[in-house]
DNA sequence: CTTATAATTGAGAATCTTTCTCAATTGCGC
DNA sequence: GCGCAATTGAGAAAGATTCTCAATTATAAG
């Protein structure tokens, strides 16, 4: 079994939005979605770790908060997240798939290789250039993917 | 099942580098690795399609190239091409992996999203960017991964 | 050109990951 | 509270990847 995150407690390098309870459940009522406990442990797990979570260490968690809880609704719990824009899924080097609160506004992760923590920055540097590449090659840029890898302080020790 | 590059027949984008059977030759055996036909045949169907080929169109390709060939041989043989440098992995957005050949120098990819098409480029705008993050949060920045997903002229129509 | 050897392969089994099914449960508008 | 549609849990099913092992093969040495 792979999975990211081992070891990864509560670091809270995110803040992870500013919702609470009472926009939540307006997030989700906009789309005609419940605000079940088993989305809510979901979205929870990940705030209180601040990094990314693989499925398995999220539905390891989310059992400890929410007993019960089956694996196959954490699957769901985040495709939802993910819809509504409150996690964001990312591709480890691995391939291990693994998840983490999404930041506001368009921002990019540094994630430690060490501790999987996450760190998002904001200088997006992919605007002026998508533009010129547009020019340059006629292709129309409609998205990006970018991640940065690195050692975080803790980790450098 | 889901597989990237349906239709993508030889739009022989990307050069796939320059190396001839000898140069291939040498980079395997550099590393005690043979040069075996069914190796050859993953390299050959990447650098002729010119997109990301996920794994079952890969064997399917393969398989017509060099019948008897196994799905756990192109497995394989992507494993050893990829720690060679010749083939780069990707993760489309579905979460499916695909594979390309793999850019000279330091290059990142457009990707069309209708034809799995893939186009490099060599501005890379993270070398600049990195060296200041690592100034601001003090994480030594190791690696980045970054692709721009577009629609390519041809999709454009 | 043989031969010896270690690397590689094919096939299927095994494992891991993700999705699906369906009856039972539960949030939420009324 | 009631009723209904959304959601859940559990396990089955499907899909993706890795493993096992006997048979084959590329390669270096003679």
């Amino acid at each position: 079994m792979r999975w990211a995150g081992a070891g990864v407690i509560n670091l809270k390098t995110k803040s992870g939005g500013t919702q609470n309870s009472g926009d939540l459940k307006a997030i989700f009522h906009a789309k005609r979605l419940k605000c079940t406990p088993q989305r809510l442990a979901v979205l929870k797990v990940l705030k209180e770790s601040g990094a990314y979570l693989s499925i398995n260490m999220l539905d390891k968690k989310v059992k400890e908060m929410l007993p019960g809880t089956g694996l196959a609704t954490v699957y769901r719990a985040l495709e939802t997240l993910e819809e509504l824009g409150l996690v964001a899924k990312v591709h480890l080097e691995d391939g291990c798939h693994s998840y983490a609160v999404a930041p506001e506004g368009h921002m990019h992760p540094i994630v430690c290789t060490e501790c999987n923590k996450v760190i998002d920055f904001a200088e997006c540097p992919l605007g002026e250039l998508s533009e010129k590449l547009t020019q340059d090659t006629g292709i129309v840029i409609q998205n990006h993917f970018l991640q940065l890898f690195g050692k975080c302080r803790e980790c450098q020790a």
